[in-house]
RNA sequence: GCCCCCGUAGCUCAGCUGGAUAGAGCGCCGGCCUUCUAAGCCGGAUGUCGCAGGUUCGAAUCCUGCCGGGGGUGCCA
């Protein structure tokens, strides 16, 4: 999984190559995880405690002797091992390995993560909200994970599309056109009708441009796609270049729907009733059957959004990922039934569902309903705590876990937001680094002899999680663990800073081991908020 | 009824493919700027990990049941 050159995965190659000696040959898993306390040493591994059920052994008696083994292993990179607790073999390492460790990040560079050992082409579906009305700060919501979802797979080795789904046919964008038909004639939106001040706008907008009040197609066609440029705006201003904005209508336009439902039929799985053509989603794990297409000879959204996901298929998709909101979970079951229906081209597909998000404002939870305009958009809230701001609290939870975000707090609270703790971070590293050069003195040494603090090493361990929490977070499709992350990294980095000086530090090649441990912290911070979509300023 | 998410510190939440003394932020109390950014650091207080069983060397983590909160369950989209 990480590259050769990993210092981390060096030493939990001694450590699986020691047990496997043990183990005779058994493709052994152990667990290098760094130590939970200082006394505890740097690193610790259960390859002992693995051992002892296969070996018939005592735990402690195995780690003794598996301990020595990887001494030996690893030579002038371990100072010493001790056994603790029920078989844990705690790892000591020396100044040397830290040194030659911060020397091999420089090198390839924090940002070198490892591909996967079988990449993917996948493709992320997000946000798809209905063009009848902005972006909510629900769908940002969707936004940032989707996407921070689509840069740590893409950063892990996968080629990665991102997609909207534009739900631009069907009863709701009806209700829509309805709505600015009103407005323009001066009339109140129908019952199921749009009823925000956007709509009023776009009927102005559609006053000015002389389009038909009566012509509700046109109406429809044009106020659709005025939502999607204002989508496709609020997006980009957030940090989201979606590859594609996919229509539904387009589906029909080219066919698509025939050739999908066609593909289920092939397969065996479709049958009529009632007049309807239905697939018989049961086959599959479905708890009823669904229609395709109903009696009356139009298609479901089902059926439609069925013969979207076989066109991702054939154009190339092995994964697909639909990022949904709760209220759609109900639907994964179909879904993931028709796709395992067809026969010739699959792809695996994987739904992540998203859950609610409340804003609280004033105390009280706001109401978020599109149709009667009571939101808080993306903009809105964009605006009010900034865009990084936004992304940071909106990603720093699971996705699969409902928050409250209260609106006060986040705006009064902005400057305490965690968000510039790790910013402000980066901001004082690339201070330093401006300071060691102007005033680039004489720095010779060795560095790799140079001694290391607590601190300093608390660092450098933490720099060396950043491969590992990447492929981590990209494999449980769970972001927040980066912000987790990068406040670790900006945590010790200020810890360090308390502790050593940099520029003008004491000791043979101290400054230039610490100027360069600089660099790489700078760097894996900058890394970690770029795989959030937030900036990493170099001055605050 | 059935399905999904959740229940961990005063609050908001990490941790959950089992591991050593359960963590962070906010809030609270007390310290630290003649050295590279005090948007920072250090110290202190705070827990029946919803409840009850089970699995095992070991459970916040896995299994079962229950309690509580939220969401879903249309020939809607």
């Amino acid at each position: 999984m990480n590259s050769s050159r990993d210092p981390v995965d060096a030493l939990l190659r001694a450590v699986t190559d020691a047990a496997t000696e043990m183990a005779g040959g058994e493709g052994l898993r152990p667990a290098l995880d760094p130590s939970p306390r200082p006394e505890m040493g740097d690193y610790s591994t259960n390859a002992a405690m693995m051992l002892a059920g296969p070996l018939g052994r005592p735990p402690r008696e195995i780690a003794a002797e598996l301990a020595s083994a990887i001494e030996t292993g690893l030579g002038d990179s371990i100072s010493k091992t001790e056994i603790a607790g029920p078989g844990f073999i705690n790892l000591f390492l020396s100044d040397a390995w830290y040194r030659s460790a911060v020397a091999s990040m420089a090198v390839s560079g924090t940002a070198e993560v490892s591909p996967v050992p079988e990449p993917e082409k996948i493709l992320v579906e997000f946000v798809s909200a209905n063009p009848t009305g902005p972006l909510t700060a629900a769908s940002g919501r969707h936004a940032a994970y989707g996407d921070s979802l689509s840069r740590l797979l893409r950063r892990t080795g996968n080629e990665i599309t991102t997609e909207y789904y534009v739900n631009d046919g069907g009863t709701q964008v009806d209700n829509f056109a309805a709505s600015i038909a009103a407005r323009m004639k001066g009339e109140e939106p129908p019952e199921d009708g749009y009823r925000g001040t956007y709509v009023n706008e776009l009927a102005e907008r559609a006053q000015r441009e002389g389009l038909d009040p009566d012509d509700t197609g046109n109406l429809a066609a044009i106020g659709v796609s005025w939502m999607v440029e204002g989508i496709r705006a609020s997006l980009v201003n957030f940090g989201v270049e979606m590859d594609d904005f996919f229509s539904e209508r387009s589906l029909y336009e080219d066919n698509l729907v025939d050739r999908g439902i066609e593909r289920l039929r092939t397969a065996g799985h479709v049958f009529e009733e009632d007049g309807a053509v239905w697939l018989r989603t049961t086959d599959f794990g479905d708890d009823k059957d669904r229609v395709l297409i109903r009696s009356s000879g139009e298609v479901t959204y089902f059926g439609a959004d069925v013969a979207y996901h076989v066109d991702k298929i054939e154009r190339g998709s092995e994964r697909l990922i639909d990022v949904l909101g709760a209220d759609h979970h109900g639907y994964v079951a179909r879904m993931a039934a028709a796709i395992q229906s067809l026969e010739g081209d699959k792809a695996e597909f994987e739904a992540q569902i998203m859950q609610l998000i409340h804003l609280v404002e004033g105390g009280q939870r706001t109401k978020m309903s599109k149709r009667a305009g009571d939101i808080v958009t993306l903009d809105e809230l964009s605006g009010d705590i900034g865009v990084d701001a936004a992304r940071w609290f909106l990603l720093q939870r699971s996705h699969d876990r409902s928050i409250d975000l209260d609106l006060d707090l986040a705006r009064s609270e902005s400057s305490e937001n965690p968000v510039y703790y790790v910013q402000y971070a980066h901001a004082r590293i690339k201070s330093i680094l401006r300071k060691a050069e102007a005033e680039s003195g004489d720095r010779a040494g060795d560095m790799l002899t140079a001694a290391t603090d607590p601190s300093e090493k608390a660092l450098i361990s933490k720099l060396l999680e950043f491969p590992a929490e990447v492929h981590e977070a990209a494999a449980k499709r769970a972001p927040h663990r980066i912000c987790a992350y990068a406040s670790d990294v900006a945590a010790a980095f200020h810890a360090f800073y308390r502790d050593c000086l940099v520029v003008g530090a004491e000791g043979d090649g101290v400054e230039a081991a610490r100027i360069e441990l600089c660099g790489v912290a700078a760097e894996t911070i900058s890394s970690s908020l770029a795989l959030l979509g937030i900036s990493a300023p170099d001055r605050m």
